[in-house]
DNA sequence: GCTTGAGTTTACGTTAACGTAATAGTAAGT
DNA sequence: ACTTACTATTACGTTAACGTAAACTCAAGC
């Protein structure tokens, strides 16, 4: 009942600021896997979803290999259902490592804000508002 | 009054769980500036200290140039009490960044525990703990 | 019919962050 | 004196994730 609207390579370029070339590369590597017509790109809705996972992936810090890898696990999930046990295990791990990488981030953010405090701290005392004396 | 208590490169290696060529390559990088004794390398708590910056930062995904950008930033800070409008700045962006990271994690965790769930609901049907029918 | 603007493939180039020899100095133990 | 352990420098190699250039196709507009 839908008419799936369909997304040229530009398209997703231009929504999620990247190139052409990083798209085809994604597709090279296995990431996405849009349909073709003739030798033209066409992208439906699930493959901007993915493009999309396969980004934040990226900005935690995850290397395409393994964006790949729960990409998969998508699927896995979707289609079969056995095997998930052995897919819980590797979504505990990630977790484990996700949560780490928060506390990293938390750690960093504390220490942002006591530098931030302390320049404030000496700027006030530079600029006159002083309170001790 | 406190003698200050020197490490050498294997006891850092050791410590931080990386290969010596990390640490020298840090220093080629102008990321650490230990002491001299002869040729080889001595570092002190504070070398220590910047180290565990440098690989905190690695995991939250600085790039080494940012994490350089980072630690001269604590040195002006510590020294010229100015400029600290400038710095200020700059953590509030990379604070910034840190938050959208911070939440990129958050989103990728709450999938996990989605496909978690729905694991354990597709294991708990096939091992016959069925709660409808 | 020609240009413009999308898209395509092929293939070499680049950067970051180390890895990995090869070679050599130096201090300690036997 | 010889080995072992730790250190050093020099320098080429490697991987990931694209960048970039060259050369081509194909439909649209004038």
């Amino acid at each position: 009942m839908s008419e799936e609207r369909l997304f040229t390579i530009s398209d997703l370029a231009r929504d999620f600021d990247i190139t052409l070339r990083t798209i085809r590369f994604y597709e090279e590597q296995g990431l996405i896997e849009p349909q073709r017509e003739g030798r033209q790109r066409l992208f439906t809705h699930r493959d901007r979803a993915r493009l999309k996972l396969i980004l934040r992936g990226k900005r935690i810090g995850l290397a395409l290999s393994e964006i790949r890898e729960i990409l998969d696990l998508y699927e896995l999930a979707r289609d079969e259902a056995s095997q998930s046990l052995k897919l819980l295990q590797l979504l505990s791990d990630r977790k484990k490592q996700l949560e780490e990488q928060r506390q990293d981030i938390d750690a960093v953010l504390a220490e942002i804000d006591t530098l931030e405090s302390h320049c404030r701290q000496v700027i006030d005392t530079m600029t006159g508002k002083e309170t001790t004396a």
